[in-house]
DNA sequence: TATACTAACTTACGTAAAGTAACCAACTAA
DNA sequence: TTAGTTGGTTACTTTACGTAAGTTAGTATA
């Protein structure tokens, strides 16, 4: 019943709590990205790494560019909306680092 | 192929991107509180609530302790490293205050 | 001409995680 | 004796995820 946790709190904790999308951010921290490359950096399967960039995108978190080379090339990058998460993902290492045990 | 991220760094972010466990961490924030009081006021079923509490009771995160009333009185409550999850939470606070539309 | 190669997906299918609802134990109050 | 309370657990259904194969478009190779 007493549900008072702010909507917006709660939108994002669900967003960040959804399996792969934190590690997907923290990958394109440093810049662009295409697809079989985060696939094999962070071991995500091709399915749902592809429905995870399209919720993103449709968030407005990243942003995606087509580059119609052969064999095409697209990249995946952080909006400004995405690089925002960057402090928070510096919070999440420090927590690593002081707390958890290599 | 190229995993090369921070083992320290993927658990924790294996920790909070469980469903309701960063909502859980939050809501013991500003002190202890029972079991009953978590489920309702963050909407989470008492299957998975009992679950995700002896995680995180396993990781060192929360303490649980029984006080024989009737009926009896479980507490859950944060330790140090529970607590040190604060900063975080208030950088996940901050960005949905400002990136997110009510 | 036919086969093969690449990136970026999509589809089909099986397993794992989460939601729902009913039940249980211990104790007390009516 | 029946009912009510908290803090669970169990059985069952639905949803999410993992695996592997197939698809499309555009070359390049034999």
């Amino acid at each position: 019943m007493g549900k008072s946790i702010c909507p917006r709190f709660e939108k994002a904790i669900g967003l960040l709590s959804q399996r792969w999308t934190g590690l997907i951010v923290y990958q394109l921290l440093p810049g662009p990205q295409r697809f079989c490359s985060i696939e094999s950096s962070i071991g995500i399967s091709g399915r749902v790494l592809s429905e995870r960039l399209k919720d993103l995108e449709s968030e407005g978190i990243v942003n995606r560019e087509v580059f119609p080379e052969t064999p095409v090339r697209i990249e995946y990058s952080l909006t400004d909306k995405g690089r925002s998460l960057e402090p928070l993902m510096r919070e999440m290492e420090k927590w690593s680092q002081n707390w958890l045990e290599a």
